[in-house]
RNA sequence: CAGGUCGGCCAGGCGGUCGCGCUCCGCGCAUCGCGCGGGGUGAGGAAAGUCCGGGCUCCACAGGGCACGGUGCUGGGUAACGCCCAGGCGGGGUAACCCGACGGAUCGGGCCACAGAAACAGACCGCCAGGUUGGUGGGUUAGCGGGAUAUGAGCAUCCCGCUGAUUCCCCCAUAUACCGGCUACCGGUCUACCAGAUACCCGUCUACCAACCUGGCAAGGGUGAAAAGGUGGUGUAAGAGACCACCGGCGUCCGGGGUGACCCGGGCGGCCAGGCAACCCCCACCGGGAGCAAGGCCAAGCAGGGGCGACGUGGGGGCAAGCGAAGUGCCGCCUGCCCCCACACGGGGCGGCCCGUCCCGUCCGAGCCCCGGGUGGGCCGCUUGAGGCGGCGGGCAACCGCCGUCCCAGAGAGAUGACCGCCCACGACAGAACCCGGCUUAUCGGCCGGCCUGGAGC
RNA sequence: GCGGGCGUGGUUCAGUUGGUAGAACGUCUCCUUGCCAAGGAGAAGGCCACGGGUUCGAGUCCCGUCGCCCGCU
């Protein structure tokens, strides 16, 4: 399922393989306001019915990811359920993920509709139509 | 048992794997702090809407008046409320029970479309009295007169006219005779006088209809959401609370009950004239402004520029320099700086205005406006509180007091999720952001209790 | 957290002392033209966002709900 063309460029060497650690979600939170305007105005977008995925490329060899989910999501609970679903499927799929990229992920009104499994697969999807994916 | 009504409670549960916020303990690295292991804890009845009320924080705190906004039966509860409890009154329901912005309309202004005579004061139809003018049909029958036919003449027969407005019949008219309808109209039904003379003459009495005029009336009709107390009677030309009886309502006074709203009984009064104050208004009471992005501390960083802007006046004091032939003293004059007082002006506190008051300033300038620059990190506030639970006591209750006991989220891109199994039989509305008390709105289903109505059984 | 505004025919908007809801454009029918457009004549189209209340009567006044928009910090 590899894409060709134009690709983004390659992820910064040399960083350590350390996927069978689990992550620390806190430390690849991508968590400031200036860093979302950032990736959103320099980054590439793929979109799914469930959420679309903004990458763009960092410095620091880590990859950060930041989760959206904007009113017309819904009210307060179902914004903190596509979020919640969101922050689940990137945990668990963060080693799989190229480094030295900060990603945004968007969540559109859909995703309330479905259960974490499918939340996962189509982060994969949009991960390896982006390029970021490396298979273990 | 069925239906209804009111109140209270719960808000999927258990187990496993991977994860999250806060906190405590231990160990390690070791400056803050970070990592690992273990324990504890972790959203709601509405956390919601932001419709009220407070606490807290900062600003401002002589005060008075006027505006402005809010509340609106009474008493109580409360930190306070537009909330709650109890009671009164009004309305709905067979009832339990529920609902009610529920002060004032004889201080004043305004409004009440259309219809209707009139919308708060009146007369269209109508009723009554008086006056003027005009009118009251036809038939039958009778009388009288005339004529025609016929005859000697008459009677008789036929025709016409007059009279009896009244006795028999018919028709017509009449919105207060009655019934029905599409209701000032239409249809149907009923009634239409009395007396008197010889229905002849004279005279008298009197009825009815129409139009108009003058006056009286406010019963009835019709209009409307709303029209002047209701029923019966007296009374009158016709009528009317004009008067009377009963009933209903209003005002006022007295007596009684209640803290009070109000209720009960009695007397008196005129029946005086509606509704809307969620129209203005009046009355009573309440209300400073902003909001945790309040506010405080620490660290880091930066760059200033422009415009508007009040006239100042008088007095006093201090210091310094100069001048008055001389003088480190005294006095006077003058200049500069600083301070105080009074007045004027400008600005601000003072939330909208005025008075008043306090502060700052008046050309080295208070304050206001515009442009530009820097930061957007950390800590505190931050959860112990009008707190939860239990018991006792007071109170009809809301609630309050005392004692005991418990600690129960504190994030900062913002913590509860993902997956699997089982059970109940499939889970609604919905997520804290300073904190409480209420209100309102959303909501699958379940449990418990009080009361009411109907039916059945004992 | 605090404050303000707006919901009316299909669209854009009017609508004051509360009294049968209007305009323009659009739609439809007819006329005009060989046909279309323009023009002329006429018509249809509204539970005034929703639910209560006050009033005889509510688009209008009061309370609540929903949706949209804006401002300040």
């Amino acid at each position: 399922m590899e894409l060709e063309g134009e690709r983004p460029p390659a992820p910064a060497p040399g960083v350590g393989r350390e996927r069978d650690r689990p992550v620390r979600w806190r430390e690849v939170r991508l968590r400031r306001s200036a860093d979302f305007d950032r990736v959103r105005r320099e980054g590439r977008t793929w979109s799914h019915p469930l959420f679309v995925l903004i990458a763009a490329p960092n410095p620091m060899g880590v990859t950060r990811i930041g989760v959206v989910a904007g009113r017309r999501v819904g009210r307060a609970v179902a914004r903190n359920r596509a979020k919640r679903l969101l922050r689940e499927a990137a945990r668990h799929l963060h080693p799989h993920l190229a480094t030295g990229w900060d990603l945004v992920l968007i969540a559109r009104p859909p995703i309330l509709t479905v259960k974490g499994p499918q939340v996962e697969a189509a982060l994969e999807e949009l991960a390896r139509k982006a390029g970021l994916w490396q298979e273990e």
